[in-house]
This record gives structure tokens, C-alpha cells and sequence, in this order.
RNA sequence: GGACAGGUGGCCGAGUGGUUAAAGGCAGCAGACUGUAAAUCUGCCCGCGCAAGCGUACGCUAGUUCGAAUCUAGCCCUGUCCA
């Protein structure tokens, strides 16, 4: 359908709609008034990573176009811990943990929304503040009656642990409870009418746009994103280091805009739609940019990605550290430094001290196979004794690059 | 509580007494080709050691054996069915 709002709108050509539980009852609602639409995130780690990312700009494309931005933080799912990640059961958190946690994601959220008290104006709010005071026979009598065990049984969440004979605890089986209670919560404490989310919340999301009818007459909706993945069907966020965090004490800027230079010249659109605030049309320009001209785009998308996430500063400098190390052949400011003792450097221990090499026996392997370079000259012999007194650049393979300055 | 089937390296998954640091696949790393892309081909892929080798490792703990991922006992966990 042809959207008139400008929020569905502006959704729809970026590329963030996946489903809609109700397209013209939003579009109108959007026309009409302020939406508070929330999407929830976990706070088991200290840091996001790449893969919420797109649920973040989410939310501030809701801001963009007028609305008002709820992140809700699942302070209290996940003091009960989390179980959507298979069979390993996780570590539970201490309170303290999670709220600390908490304020380390918020300063993310920071750069990507305006916090305030204006009626536009993003708020953070915790489910732990309701979730934690409610008592088990309560929920049971509130909730529980508008909650069939056949329905929750055809969810996909729940179909597909039980046709593959993996556990699905009583405890998992609850989640989709406490997070339908969660959009009923916020819509009579922040008049919220929107829920976003990935394209595996669709469920829960439902649930809670249901459970808020059944139990306060409130007509809610709800928008799922495509589930991303790269265009070599992998999941977003994983590189050699890891996850790719959004922190920038988690992963340093240079490493952030690296991940994003390097994507796949399928994926660069599409990124630059989702990510960036870079207008549709100059989009369109890049995207069709062929061969190795879409490295500009790559360059474009890295740049405005990481100003987005680390600032002005961190993505002028990681594109300096790029085009000082990469068409220079020298060494940029952002290189991962090692310091340089006045008597030099065995190769292994150098690979090993600039975290190149995870153990003394891989940077072995790194050197036996031809990865390693020192000041662009692959080095053979493990037993290579780098001269101190000078700086000197060291790589393995040819992205990743280091510094090795005298002390 | 009972019967049965299971628990193997980041993941999946072979392996029923020595030749098993453990097939194969995926993921990952590196090389070649390129454009810091993809695809393809090649090599690597527990730790320490130059090496011989040593140390760890097949749910946990005890045993049998010259020798165990493989056999025995107990325990823990998961699934299916029964109560």
C-alpha cells in the first residue's frame, strides 16, 4: 500500500519494514498524533553490538519523523536470565551488574537519540520497575487467562524447540508473558501505541498488541524489521575480534569502521538506507557505483556509520588511519601500538603482544604460512629478530596492521 | 519414580579397547587471484617447546586394563514414553 504518514513512509524506502500488524490504522495513527513506540533490549552485556543496531535506528527514525523514542531496557528479564540462547544456561546477573550494564548502554542510545521531557523527546525506562514487583498469583489472575496454552504452543519460537527435541524451559516458555505484559505497562504508564522490533519478536509482539486490548480496551500496533544478514547469508556482527560492539571502550573506533569498509559490495545499499541519514537519492548514486569505484561507497558508509556511532572525530580519524595504511603503505594514527624494547623483538612475541595471535603457536602458524609481514615484507623464519630504535609496521595478512614503536 | 535413547573440540557430527589430539562438515585464520568485495583453489585450525616430546581434552567421580572417548559402577544433565 501507499503510506501517508511520514513515519511509515520514511520506514518503508529505507528498508526497515518486514510486517505490520495493522498498516492503515497505524498510517493514520502517525497522521493524527505523537506515536510512543518502544522497542526492548537486552542488558546482558555492557554493550549493544552491530546486530541491534538496526533496531536502534529504528528508533531514531520514529524520532526523526516526529515521534517519540522508548528503549526499553530488560533489566528485569534478564535478572531472571535471559534463555532465549539455546541450551547453555547463562550466568545470572547480579542487580548491580545489570544496572551498570544499563548506564553503559544508555551512553550509545545517546548518540542516536535526544533524551528530554519534550513530547518528541526519547526516554529510557526499565521493565525491572514493574516486572520485579509483580507477584506470581497476580500475574497468574491478570494475565494468565488471556493466554491459551494451544496458542502459545503454535509460536514458532515454541514449535520448533519442540520439533527438535531440544528443552524449552518453563521459564522460556514464560518470557513471551512477561514481555506481552511489558507493551501493556508502557502503554497506560507512557500512552505507548508502538512496538518494534526483529522479525522474531513478531510473537511477542502480538501477544503484548492482544494482551493490551484484552485487559485495557487500548488499540496497540506493531512493526517488525527483515532479520539482517549479510549478503553471504552469515549474521551480522562477527568478525576475527568478535562482536563487533558499539562501545567504543568495547571495540576501538578503527576496528568499527574497518567491519564497515569491508562489507560486501551486495550489502552497501541496503546499509547505507539502514545506517546511515545520508539522503535517498545520493543513496541511489553510490549504490550504483560498479567494480572497485564501490570502494568509495564502502569509504562513504564506514565514515558515516561510525559518526553516527563514535562521532565526528573517530570516523575522520579511522578514514585517515585507512588511507595512511592502506594507499600509503605507512602506518595511521588509530594502528593497534606495541611498545618497542631498545633491544628488539622476536616476530612470535610481537605477533602475540599486538593481540595478532591468540597464542604463541598460532603466530607459528601465521609466520609458517606467509601471513606475516614486517614493514610490508612477509617473514618466513619464526625465529626473525625485529631491530628496536625504529618504528616499524606489522601485519597479519594484509588488514591488519600494527605498530611497533620503540619504547 | 520407571523404561528407553543420549551428553565428543566455537557449532554440527563420526568414532565401541591401542595406528585417536580424535573422520567429515560449518565457522574462523592465512596464501593465490582481486578492489581492504564476492566466488574459486591451496594450506592451517588445543596449549607449551627449535625439536624429540610434554601437558591438557571426549558430562562428573571412582574403577577394570600394560593401555579407555570407547568397558564397569555411582552421580549430574537432556530428550521420548509411562506413572
Amino acid at each position: 500500500m501507499t503510506y501517508t504518514s511520514i513515519l511509515l513512509r520514511l520506514l518503508d524506502e529505507r528498508g526497515y519494514i518486514h510486517q505490520l500488524t495493522d498498516a492503515e490504522g497505524l498510517d493514520s495513527l502517525a497522521n493524527a498524533q505523537v506515536i510512543p513506540g518502544y522497542i526492548g533490549f537486552d542488558a546482558t552485556a555492557p554493550s549493544l553490538h552491530v546486530g541491534s543496531l538496526v533496531q536502534i535506528m529504528l528508533l531514531r527514525r520514529l524520532q526523526q519523523a516526529g515521534h517519540k523514542p522508548i528503549v526499553l531496557m530488560g533489566g528485569g528479564t534478564t535478572k531472571v536470565g535471559d534463555p532465549s540462547g539455546k541450551d547453555e544456561s547463562r550466568k545470572l546477573l547480579t542487580a548491580e551488574a545489570i544496572d551498570a550494564n544499563i548506564a553503559s548502554i544508555r551512553k550509545v542510545f545517546e548518540r542516536f537519540l535526544t533524551f528530554g521531557d519534550g513530547p518528541s523527546d526519547a526516554v529510557m525506562v526499565n521493565n525491572d520497575d514493574w516486572l520485579s514487583a509483580l507477584g506470581y498469583v497476580d500475574l497468574l489472575r491478570e494475565v494468565g487467562p488471556h493466554f491459551t496454552i494451544n496458542r502459545m504452543l503454535t509460536f514458532d519460537s515454541v514449535k520448533l524447540r519442540l520439533e527438535r527435541e531440544q528443552p524449552l524451559t518453563f521459564l522460556e516458555f514464560n518470557y513471551m508473558i512477561l514481555q506481552a505484559y511489558d507493551f501493556r505497562e508502557l502503554a497506560l504508564q507512557h500512552g505507548c501505541r508502538l512496538q518494534m522490533g526483529g522479525s522474531d519478536q513478531w510473537g511477542n509482539i502480538v501477544n503484548g498488541i492482544e494482551l493490551t486490548r484484552r485487559m485495557n480496551g487500548i488499540e496497540v500496533f506493531g512493526v517488525t524489521t527483515p532479520l539482517l544478514t549479510t549478503a553471504d547469508g552469515a549474521k551480522m556482527g562477527k568478525t576475527a575480534a568478535g562482536a563487533v560492539w558499539l562501545n567504543e571502550d568495547a571495540l576501538p573506533a578503527w576496528d568499527f569502521w574497518q567491519y564497515w569498509r569491508n562489507a560486501d559490495d551486495r550489502d552497501v545499499g541496503k546499509f547505507l538506507r539502514l545506517f546511515t541519514d545520508l539522503p535517498l537519492d545520493e543513496i541511489a548514486r553510490l549504490e550504483a557505483l560498479e567494480g572497485s569505484e564501490i570502494n568509495a561507497a564502502k569509504v562513504v558508509l564506514a565514515n558515516e556509520v561510525t559518526r553516527l556511532c563514535r562521532g565526528d572525530e573517530a570516523a575522520k580519524a579511522a578514514e585517515a588511519t585507512a588511507s595512511a595504511t592502506f594507499a600509503g603503505g605507512g602506518v595511521g594514527a588509530d594502528l593497534p601500538v606495541l611498545a618497542l624494547p631498545a633491544e628488539g623483538i622476536g616476530i612470535i612475541d610481537a605477533l602475540v603482544g599486538i593481540g595478532f595471535a591468540a597464542s604463541r603457536g598460532e603466530a607459528k602458524r601465521l609466520v609458517a604460512g606467509g601471513g606475516a609481514r614486517v614493514d610490508g615484507e612477509p617473514v618466513g623464519d619464526e625465529a626473525f629478530h625485529i631491530p628496536g630504535g625504529q618504528e616499524t609496521r606489522i601485519s597479519s595478512g594484509k588488514k591488519r596492521h600494527g605498530v611497533l614503536r620503540p619504547a
